[in-house]
This record gives structure tokens, sequence and C-alpha cells, in this order.
DNA sequence: CATGAATGAGACTTCATTCAT
DNA sequence: TATGAATGAAGTCTCATTCAT
């Protein structure tokens, strides 16, 4: 994973063009850190900046409010989920590998980032406007490809035809948020989500079969 | 379902013995409907009276605070969805009819509440002390319920054994709640839930059949 | 002491006139209590009403407002300290008796009466617009009866004539108001202002004296 | 008396090492001014800041609470006090010499700052809290070395032994602290104090000595 | 006379954001 | 770029007072 996942299309036209290009990526982490801790509205901007070990007009420097620094965080971090899905998508070749490959990177990438798993599943959730205006649109793109993967399953016969290819889609994100979202309040095990994934794909996959059941 | 389902369990302690005894549900009504429309945050306990048509102060002779309205909404609402699930749960013969009426009575009873819904699917999630708190707790137990089906019907015989009861609960509850999510984000058409729930538990038992599909 | 002391000259023009004529009484009394207990502004008017046993309503059927019961409390117990104080001081032959007459009133009428001591030293003062508005003449109104009585011994050659009558009186009256203070705040032991009242009577008496002590 | 006096002893750990160092100090300033004109319960914040030249905010940059504000006041003034007083104690020879000394300090370093006499007189005691916590404590050490003062005369032979030094002491601060209220409350011409100290002291110590009078 | 649920003005305090240094 | 003291708008909640019953 390079630098090109920080990248900068979020917050257009920050000024910083970063000597040190880590203290945006400071405040950042801080930020994933401290909103999974005490929540996004309970955590105060003077809390990242010391977590972060900046000024609190630092962070201005670098985004445009608190909430920018959560959609940053999104577009940063999520968005970047997107592009890994098309891509990896083309890589296999049956849709039951691409409807395994979604459930494994969904799950895959937030293994090991415990506080960010938490940020996306329960805090981006706490900005309203957020949700309405910014992460649902993300989430509809996502749910898409997801669909569009069922779609395509459904004409190539793999997949049953009796299922709105939306609702499986909105089904399987949601099983996954919900696996995702008790891991980072519980116990959080190692590999606990990756083992999930195999086995959450297997009965969606079985469920989805066209073809009986072995 | 009839009033009784507005049980004043909630905020025990309450001091108005009400002369209209609906001006505590008058309150929950509003803030149903203004939190789903603003998100708690969002909303100031002023326009929630304004929306109940009660002053300001009159909404704390009911509720401590403005997390404990949602917290009581949490209760009064949420909770009977598990006295429900218990209840019902027992009149099922099959284990595929246990967990059909999971997924029935967790659409269903959302079904034609979109307030309600997006408040217990986004809202509730904004308050994290409620969150880990408070809601984390009952949704344990609710997950716990769903799993002990999956697991009977894994001893029955229906389920196959493959897969981890409480993971399969988790991926169950989050679909329906991904489910719901988008429904009460988005267009919310009637009917929507009932049909959803169907497809999804079809795809679910068709995944958790012990038996080669037909 | 009759019943005279709870003459209604106070809260003019109040409405009852009283079948149980013990209710403002009783809320008087309560008032006292909890004045002295939480302070005038820590103390709610509900608290007053629950001490006294009546609604919370009921207390504004008697006193115009919460500062009416201060007004009235002062009224009704220490504008009795002034009109005991002309009388008895008309029975005094000498000067010195006269001095030592105040004193042991002021400390008199307060012994055994903790709480409307502490209310007088300590509450009276929590209420600016009362200080300067109204306890302060009655203040000085008391002040001016002691001063006339040291300005009476001079003339008549008691006390020595080198100190201000108003000076005198002022420190009388705040050595009263310090011992009373500190009795009500600390232990209040019984018969303490008693014995004390003799003992600055004392001091006083022969710092005041023309003639040389013996 | 330098600037000295204004040591930032009180509410220890303040966020601002202020650039202009007297920052606090002017809102102190501006809070005792606007306590002794208004009493601390009818002063607002806001008004306190406005007469400061500060934002709202600042003043909690500088203090917990509004009930801090006082209580600094009287640390940063009042404590002032005790130091001053331990301290020329020490220089004065005779007993008579101390006593006549507690009573110059206490009312000559009021003279002159009536707005901080009526605070301390009459404000102070409008915080209940403040009186029974923290307050009181501070009255009882003053009280003590008055008291001690007194206890080393009566050892000496400089004063008579028939009086409890405790009471004596109460009634000094008592008799003070009432000349002083008067003179802040009324007229408070200049000098007022220090010739009230001297007639004061005059006639305590003709009431406390061992020896006849002249 | 009595009640106590309802009112609503207004206070204290927080905290995202700014800007002089 | 970086800082962090200062700002001030705005929200939650309290509580004296009212008035329909």
């Amino acid at each position: 994973m390079t630098e090109s996942r920080f990248s900068s299309r979020a917050s257009e036209g920050r000024r910083p063009r970063a000597r040190e290009g880590d203290k945006r990526e400071r405040i950042l982490r801080a930020a994933t850190k401290v909103f999974a801790r005490k929540g996004f509205h309970a955590t105060r901007v003077s809390e990242v900046a010391k977590s972060a070990g900046v000024a609190d007009g630092t962070i201005y420097l670098y985004f445009k409010s608190k909430d920018d620094l959560l959609v940053s965080l999104f577009e940063d971090r999520v968005v970047l989920l997107l592009a890994t899905l098309e891509r990896e998508l083309q890589k296999r070749e049956t849709f039951e590998g691409k409807l395994r490959c979604v459930l494994e990177l969904q799950l895959g990438l937030l293994e090991g980032e415990r506080d960010l798993a938490e940020v996306i599943t329960v805090n981006l959730r706490q900005s309203t406007r957020m949700m309405k205006q910014y992460a649902a649109p993300k989430f509809m793109q996502y749910l898409d490809a997801i669909a569009r993967v069922v779609e395509g399953g459904q004409k190539s016969g793999e997949f049953r035809v009796d299922a709105s290819p939306h609702l499986v889609a909105r089904a399987v994100f949601g099983a996954l948020d919900g696996v995702t979202m008790t891991w980072a309040l519980g116990k959080a095990d190692a590999g606990g989500l990756s083992r999930a994934a195999t086995q959450v794909a297997d009965i969606f996959l079985r469920g989805l079969s066209a073809r009986p059941s072995p």
C-alpha cells in the first residue's frame, strides 16, 4: 500500500504541500483512534490535536472542519476499498469468486484496524449530514458494485434469479457490517474477521446458488 | 398491536401521573420524528418540544435528559421486539420457521414506522455512551436469541453445522439492519421490508440448510 | 410571647384570613429550616413546600415570591427584636444596664433558634436587593437605637466621650453578629450565647466606661 | 503593597500562561466591581466579561466556574491578610500592640477598596457552599490567630483573664466586619476605616486591660 | 383554599474556529 | 507553517411562577 492511499482527493484545496507529508497523516491517525474511543461528537478537536501532537489550530491547516476530518477519514480509507474492489473483481473469473472477493476485501481491510472499523461502522453514522449527503452516495456506489456482481451471476446462471440483486447487496453489506460492528465493539480477536468472511461467504454463496447444494 | 406497546417502563420514577396520559407519548413520538429527520445531535431539545406541542421544560418532567429521550425510545419501542420475539419463537415448530420468524419480526415491526427504523438503525449509534453501555448489551441479548435458534437448528439437523451460531446471528442481524437502513434512508416503499424479509430469509435458509437444495 | 409575634404586617394584602392560621406559619418555619441548611439561593421553593407539607402553589397564596419569604421571615422575627428592644430599654435605669440589655436581647432571642440565627446572620445577606433596599434600613434603625444608648451614656457621664456612638453601635452589633455567626455555623452549644453575652458586655462596658476600672 | 499581592496562587493549573499577564487580574478586578454592585447571584458571568473587556468564554480559561471566581477573589485577596497578619504580629512587642495590629490590618487593607470590602463582608456569604466548605475554615484560621494574641496577652498579664480568647476573637472580628459592612454599604468616607480602627482598638484594649484604666 | 403539571425565560458553560504572533 | 489564547454563538437544563382543575 503506497502513499497513493493518502491521495489528496479529499478536502480539496488544502494548503500544505507537506515537507513532512506525515502531519496530515498523523492527525488522521489520531482522529481515528480518538473517534473510535470516544465517538465523533464526544471527541473534542483539541483532543485530536493533543493526540496527534500538534496545536489545535494546525488541524485547520489540513482540514476545513471537524466534519471534514471524518469525511477525509472516509475518503482516504474507505474509498480505497472501492478502488481495490473494482481492481480485484476483474481478476476473478467466476461470479462466485467475485462475491467471495467482496466479502474478503470488506472484512480483510478492516482486520487489524479495529479503530478504523469502529469509526466506519459506528462513528460514521454519528454525523447525520455525513450519512445523508456524503456517505450515503458512497455506500450506494459500493452497493451497486456488489449488486452488479449478483446480477452478473444471475445472468451467467451461477446465482438463482429469484432475489433482487440490490436487496442481496444490502444484505451482504449489512451482514458484513454487523459482523464487523460486533467484532469492533467486542473482543476483536485476531483473525476473527478473516474466518468470518469465509463462513459468511459460504452461507451466502450456498443461499444464492442456482445449483442444488452438493 | 395495541397501545400497550407504549408501556411506560422506561425512566422509572417520573413525576407526573399525567392527567392526559399521553404527554409522555407525544414527546416520544415527536422525538422519533425529529431525530429521524435531523439526527440525534443535530436535534435541539426545543425542536422536539415544539414538535410535541409542549414547553421545553415539560420534556424534563418526563425524561431526565436529552439522552434519556433516546434511551427511553429504545426501551419503549425496541425492547418490545425482544419480548415479542421470545413469544413468537415458542409458537413455531421448526427451526426454519423460527429463523423466518426472526426475520419477519425484525423487519415487520419497523415496516410502516420509517422514522423509528431510521432512529434505531442510524441515530441510536450517535450516542456513544448509549451504544457501549446501554444498547450493546441489548443487542447482545437479541443476538443471543438468534444464535440459539441457529444452534437449535444445527442440533435438530435442520441447519448445517459448519457455521458459528453467533456469527450467523450477527450476519442475519446485520443483513436486516443493512436492509432497513437503506430502506429508511432511501425510498422506503410500502411493503418493501416485508418482501425483503422473505427473500433474505430464503437466502439464509438455503444457505444454512443441511439438506441439498432441490 | 403570644401569637402577636406572627403579626401580619408582612406581605400586606395576603389573601388567607386563615381558618388554620398556621399554614403561613408552617411555611415560614419550613423556610427557616431549609434556608439555614442549604442557603437561600440553593433552596428551591419546592423544597420549602415539601418541608412544609404543602403544594408548591400554596406558597404563593401566602407570599408574593421567594424573596418575600425571606423578607417576611425578617419582618416576622427580627422586627420583633426592635420592638422588644425599645420596650426593654425603657425599663433600665442606667445606660450600662441599657447597653447590657441590647447585648442580652440580640443574643438571647436567637439562643435556641439556631436556624433562625443562621438565616439572619448568613442567609439574609444572600439576597442583595434585600440587603440594600430592605434589610439595610432596618439595620440602620437598629443601629440607631444602639447609638442612642451610647450617646445617652456619654451625656450622662457614664461612658467615655472619645468614641463615636454610631461607630460603637456598629462594633457592638458586629461583635454580636460575629459571635452568633460562628455559633450558628459551628457547635452551637446550649447556653453558649447567653454566657457570651455577659462576657462581651463586660468587655464593651469596661472599654466604654468613663471611670477607671476598679 | 505592590502588585505582588495579586499573586496567582488560586485556581492552580490554569491553562493560559498569558501573553499579557494581566487578563486574569482584569477579570478579577471586574468581578469585584460588579459583584459589589449587584451581588454575586444577581451578577451574570457575561456582565463580568463585558466589564473586564473579554469574551464570556475567556473567563473560563482562567476560572473553572462562576463560583471559582468568588473563591479566587477570596484566595487572592483575603488570604493575603492572614499572611500579612502573621508577619506583622511578629514585629510587635506587646500584646496590646499585637491586637491593635490586627484591627489596623483588617480595616486598613480594605480601606480604599470599598468594592472588595463589600464583596468580602456581604457577597462572600451569598454562596453557601463557599461559606461552609471554603471560607469558614479560613475564617476559623483567622479567628485562631486573633485568639492566640488574646491568650498570649492573658498569660503575659496584659489582658484580663475572665474572657474566653475565642469569644473575644469572634467579637473583635465581628466588630470589624460590622464596621466594614456598614461602611461599605453606606457612606464609605475616606479615612473612615482608619479612624475607626483606632477607636475600636481603644475600646477593646481598655475592655480587655488587666490594669485599671487611668 | 389547595394543588402540582406546565410553562418559558434565561443562565452557565462548552468548544469549534480564528488570527495575531 | 505552526501556535494556542481568545472568541462568542448556541445548547441544555433549571426553577420561580402560574392557572386550570
